[in-house]
DNA sequence: CAAGAATTAGGACAATTGACCTAGTCTCGT
DNA sequence: ACGAGACTAGGTCAATTGTCCTAATTCTTG
C-alpha cells in the first residue's frame, strides 16, 4: 500500500463515492468509513462538504489535464488522439453503464442543486472541448474546430446517458463505431453534422 | 383554479420538484410546502417516498404516451413527427439549460442511487425509442429503424447534458440544426451514423 | 529528549430526514 | 340527519445529516 496522505485518501475515496453514489447522497460518514478514519477527524482537513467537492473537482481537473497531455505526447497525430478520447467510452464501459459519465452526471446533479461549484465542474468538460478543438484544428477544420469538438463531446455524453439508462453494451459499441466512422469524414464531414 | 385532487396536486408538484431539484434532494417538507398541505397529511396518499416516485414516473409515462399519440395524430408524415420530437429541445430550452432533460437526469440519478425504479424511468426513454423507430420504419429505414431511433435519442440526450453544463443556447440551436440536417439524409444517412 | 505543531479519535450539537400515529373535520350515501 | 369512511393537521419517533469541540496521540524539530 502506497500510504498516501490522509487528505489525498479522502479526496480519492470521495471522488469515487461522488461518482458512484452522487454528491448529495454521499455523507461524511460514508467517506470516513471507506477511508477508515473517524468522522470528526477530517474536519481538520476539510471544513465543509463543499470543500471536499472543490478538492474532488480540482483533482479531476488535474487528472484530466494529465491525461490530455499524455495523449498529446503520444505522437500518433490528431485523428488518433481524438480516437483515444472516444475510446474512453469503451475502456470505462462497465462503470459508465452503471453510473454514467463522471463529469456529465456531476454537472447535471450540481445544476439541480443550484450549487456554486457547477461552473467549475463544467470546466472539466471545457478542458476536453478545448483539447478536442485543438485536434480538429490540426486536422484542418479551421473555424469549425470548436463546433466539431462540442459535437464529439455531446455525442459521447449522449451515449453515456443512454448506455447507463438501458444498460446496453451493444448500443455503446455501435455508437462508438458510429463516432469513429463520422470522424473519418472530418474535416469534410457529412452535411452539417 | 381547477382545484384538482390533493393526490394529483402532490404528484404534479413532486414531478416539478424532482426535475428541478432532484429526487434525493427533495424532501417531504418541500413537497408539502409547495402543495400547501401539512407534512403528515400525505401519508394518507403515499406511504413512502418511493410511492411518490412511482406515481411521478407513471404520470410521466402517461403524459409521454399522450404526447406521442398527439404527434401521431397530426398527419404530417413521419419526418415531420420526428422533427416534433427534436424541437422539444427548443421549446423547453430554458428548463433544459437549467436542469437538463427530465428523463435523462432522472435515470442518471436513480442509477447512482441504485434505485429499483430506475428501470421504470428508463421505460420513458423506451417509449420515445419505440415511437421514433416506428417513424423511421415509416420512412423506409427497415432494419436500421431502431438504431436510428436510438441515435436521435442519444443525440438529444447529449445536447441536453451539454446545454445545461455550459448553459449555452447557441450550442443548443446549432446542434438541433445539425440533427435536422442529418434527418434530411435519412433513410440513407451519411456513413454509418 | 523535550516542546510545539500536526494529526487523530470520539464524542456532542441542532437541524432535518422519512416514517408513523392519533385525533379531529369534512363528505356523502342512505 | 347521521354514521361510515375519506381526508387533514399536527405532533412524535429514531436515525442521520453537516458541523463543531476537546482531549489524546503522533510527528517534527531544535
Amino acid at each position: 500500500m502506497p500510504e498516501r496522505s490522509t487528505r489525498a485518501m479522502i479526496v480519492e475515496k470521495a471522488d469515487t463515492l461522488f461518482y458512484e453514489g452522487g454528491f448529495e447522497a454521499t455523507s461524511f460518514a460514508d467517506i470516513a468509513a471507506v477511508v477508515g478514519i473517524s468522522r470528526g477527524n477530517f474536519y481538520h482537513h476539510f471544513k465543509t462538504k463543499d470543500d471536499i467537492l472543490d478538492a474532488v473537482i480540482a483533482r479531476r481537473i488535474e487528472q484530466t489535464r494529465g491525461m490530455l497531455a499524455l495523449w498529446e505526447a503520444e505522437g500518433d497525430g490528431p485523428r488518433a488522439r481524438i480516437l483515444s478520447f472516444i475510446r474512453m467510452l469503451i475502456a470505462n464501459r462497465a462503470k459508465i453503464m452503471a453510473f454514467g459519465c463522471p463529469v456529465g452526471t456531476l454537472c447535471s446533479e450540481l445544476a439541480k442543486l443550484d450549487h456554486g461549484a457547477q461552473g467549475r465542474a463544467a470546466e472539466i468538460l471545457g478542458l476536453f472541448r478545448d483539447w478536442l478543438a485543438g485536434q480538429f484544428r490540426a486536422l484542418g477544420a479551421g473555424d469549425r474546430a470548436e463546433a466539431l469538438a462540442l459535437h464529439v463531446l455531446s455525442w459521447s455524453q449522449g451515449v453515456a446517458v443512454m448506455a447507463s439508462a438501458f444498460r446496453d453494451e451493444t448500443f455503446l459499441h455501435s455508437e462508438v463505431a458510429g463516432i469513429e466512422a463520422w470522424l473519418s469524414t472530418v474535416p469534410d464531414p457529412a452535411p452539417l453534422t
